[in-house]
DNA sequence: CGGCATCCATTTTGATACTG
DNA sequence: CAGTATCAAAATGGATGCCG
């Protein structure tokens, strides 16, 4: 942690400006964004932020680490490779990103359009905004997700949620669609059984499961302006 | 409301992008963070963000008009004077705004620099976060804060908090001071009776509820990252 | 004055090419 | 793969001008 980026800051005397002084320059939220499902390589970040110029992005890194929201590391062997990851400061951007996409699911009103890139870590961080504790009242289940090419992992226990990037031990159910049917059933645009029915999605476990997570998970639409 | 600023768009289908579309500029958040506080006029809004260009304030505030964040509005008469102010999805972004403030507020740690404006009106906001409702149980005041040549309204009553810019009704107790004192007394760098005692701050009230409302407005230091 | 619009120097960004 | 280097386009900031 260090001062505000010299470069551009509001200087003013005011938590929300410093704050803005650092995480509001852009593509740094974003940034933040995907490294709250894990840690990422240079080469996923610079791949799941499309626009981004490399240079940009190696800059945002550098001013992200400089404000220890960012870190470096190392994977244990045998992986062995570079990764950049949230500090526990970064962690607790957490609440912003999720007030943000709250607010920001305002402007979510219709389908996508073609030249708009769906991020799959963007649903999978949104799971923890869209969580109903109170519909999954003491269950306990690990849900493996594949979009795509990509594994993550969804864990419901005792009123809480956590999901990241990776493989999960020992899931309930694997859930394998592409994004737009998973936006589409956050967005009760589609429903499970027919989605399963299509093809669309494919599952390995009790389809009861599929539909506890769909219930679970599910966006409230026209939601007020509460917290969170 | 309309589709996303055309102009620089992430284009991704992602809440989280499509509210940094509207919200993400430089200087958005900042002007949110005037308005919360009640309508301004321009010159205010100029005034309360040093640096900020005035054809950069005039652009963003057509963004937001556009984007439905804030309305421009006549004030009824006598005042009659052209004002902007929030819309309701505006207000919605009071969650977001406190949410950057908590973060940002692990960088306040020091006086504030000679080169650096103290907004009065931040602080006010602030105030919304650091509420301590259980400080305040069962009890209704309504305390007038004097900063400088402005005047704030803070009302608390059944665990819930107000704030605006502007002469309050009826208020239980005056506060006059600057906004240092005022900052240093909410940051835990002043104390109260001593501020009274060495002029810094001037009351017309009962002392205790100038106590009560530093007890209940005052920082929790070192605050883990929980929500809000 | 208040509320902008215009002009212009400086930064930042985006796109592409290049390197260890 | 993980960045640098380069360069054109866009955004910003500062000053100044206009107009009721």
């Amino acid at each position: 942690m260090r001062a505000p980026a010299a470069r551009r800051s509001y200087r003013q005397y005011c938590a929300i400006a410093y704050g803005l002084d650092f995480i509001g320059e852009r593509w740094a939220l974003l940034i933040v964004r995907e490294l709250l499902l894990g840690p990422k390589r240079f080469k996923d970040l610079f791949e799941a932020l499309p626009g981004i110029a490399s240079n940009l992005l190696t800059q945002r890194l550098r001013d992200l680490e400089l404000a220890g929201v960012v870190e470096r590391a190392v994977l244990p062997p045998p992986a062995g490779i570079a990764v950049y990851k949230l500090t526990s400061l970064g962690e607790e951007l957490e609440p912003v990103v999720r007030a943000i996409s709250r607010w920001g699911s305002h402007f979510v009103t219709r389908e996508p359009r073609k030249d708009e890139s769906i991020p799959p870590n963007a649903y999978m961080f949104a799971l923890r905004s869209t969580f109903r504790p109170e519909e999954a009242a003491g269950l306990a289940r690990t849900f493996e997700v594949q979009l795509g090419e990509r594994v993550f992992g969804v864990h419901i226990e005792e009123g809480r949620c956590t999901t990241w990037e990776g493989l999960p031990d020992n899931p309930d159910i694997s859930i394998t669609t592409d994004v737009r049917t998973f936006s589409g059933l956050l967005w009760h645009r589609l429903k499970p059984r027919q989605s399963l029915a299509r093809g669309k999605l494919v599952i390995s476990g009790d389809p009861a499961d599929l539909d506890l997570f769909v219930r679970v998970f599910t966006h409230r639409l026209s939601a007020g302006p509460g917290q969170t």
